[in-house]
DNA sequence: CCGCTTGTTTGAACACGTTCAAAACACGCC
DNA sequence: GGCGTGTTTTGAACGTGTTCAAACAAGCGG
């Protein structure tokens, strides 16, 4: 492990600590500089802006819910079950940065983040999101409506970033009201996903699709 | 008009023109301040933040756009029709503002920006789009389903948003794509609110409305 | 050991949004 | 006209994210 590594580490490490300690808006470059024994400069030097600090820190939450998730996806058979266990081990590996994630999502919301699903630059993070999703699809029996299948990991991510925004408004205690989301529109979603292949539902199911593929800006 | 009303819009004026010109994150307080031929601090004392400049111009926005829908909405009668007016109507008054119109909708998605649709401090704005949106609902002829029509204005200001959200990061010609965004869209909500009225779907229409009153946060 | 290049690190400086004590003003009242 | 009180207005000052020229360190070929 070169210094620079090692130097990197520090910065993010101290960054990460004062998140969770002050929240984001809180915690200054200056005051991260400092925890980490390194000039303000230097943490300019290793990440562009305050920013990409934040960026960091997704792809390390990210990690853990691929991690979190791998039990559920190894065990659970049905789509509906899947896709609850998942969700659900999102809303607990998020949890803990609850008092400044807010910020986060914020940026997603921003066309020049790469954190927003629209944005083109910000292909990796979306890609790794929707990668899980996929796998959420892929392994469920009985198998959903093949042309849904291939469009469903997009889909499922957008709603997970939905779920992501109710949860940082979400106030309640112990965060039940995030929970009571998740099991709700899990429910919703499996069944749309049931129904869409009836036939009478067909041609709605094509349009939105469609419309799903045509409109969707650079992918 | 008082002195103070006129120091007021002068400040304002400036910085609509200033946003128009730069955009808003180009654009300065003192910027602002000095075009409007006053102290920084006062700017400050007419508007607690930059902020709350931008949420100035998001009310003349608003006000042109029920202006320019009025004729819509005397003239047609089917919810199609009114919806897709509306929609171009929006189109047209946001126009101008492409520019810098990201800012505003990135600010929508913060947690303590009251143009937030979650937000409890927001809700005279948000109540105003909804209530444009009541409006295309009620002179709908034939009527909506009547629970669906309770519902449908916060539905269709949220989807409204959506569609600025897309138009904030379609760069194309003339802003062809959000036209087409907004015309395929518009079909497959009316569509989806038509059918919304068989029998065969009721489970799935009180399902999803009983979710969104019960998790709607603070309304 | 010396110069050279390349990769790190520093800290002062910049422009920004925002605050605030104090100055300037407006205006009713004696 | 002068006083007093509340409203406007000022501009210096604060702390922020960010930049940048310059200093430093680390390897490397001779």
């Amino acid at each position: 492990m070169s210094k620079a590594e090692r130097t990197r580490e520090k910065i993010l490490d101290a960054a990460l600590e004062l998140f969770r300690e002050h929240g984001y808006e809180a915690t200054t470059m200056r005051m991260v500089a400092e925890q980490a024994g390194v000039s303000t400069g230097n943490a300019y030097y290793y990440f562009a802006s305050k920013d990409m600090l934040l960026q960091a820190f997704y792809r390390e939450v990210h990690d853990a819910h691929v991690a979190a998730s791998a039990p559920v996806l190894r065990d659970a058979k049905v789509f509906r079950d899947r896709l609850l266990g998942v969700m659900l081990k999102k809303l607990e590996v998020i949890e803990p940065y609850h008092r400044f994630s807010a910020l986060m999502f914020r940026s997603a919301a921003d066309p020049r983040s790469p954190l927003n699903p629209f944005h083109p630059a910000g292909d990796d993070i979306r890609h790794e999101g929707e990668a899980l999703f996929a796998a959420v699809v892929d392994g469920a029996r009985p198998r959903p409506p093949k042309d849904l299948a291939a469009d469903l990991p997009a889909l499922l991510w957008t709603y997970s970033m939905g779920m992501v925004l109710y949860w940082i408004h979400d106030h309640s205690e112990s965060r039940q009201q995030t929970r009571a989301f998740i099991e709700r529109t899990v429910d919703l979603v499996a069944t749309s996903v049931r129904l869409a292949g009836n036939p009478l539902l067909r041609p709605l199911r094509r349009k939105a699709l469609a419309l799903f593929r045509d409109l969707a800006p650079q992918r």
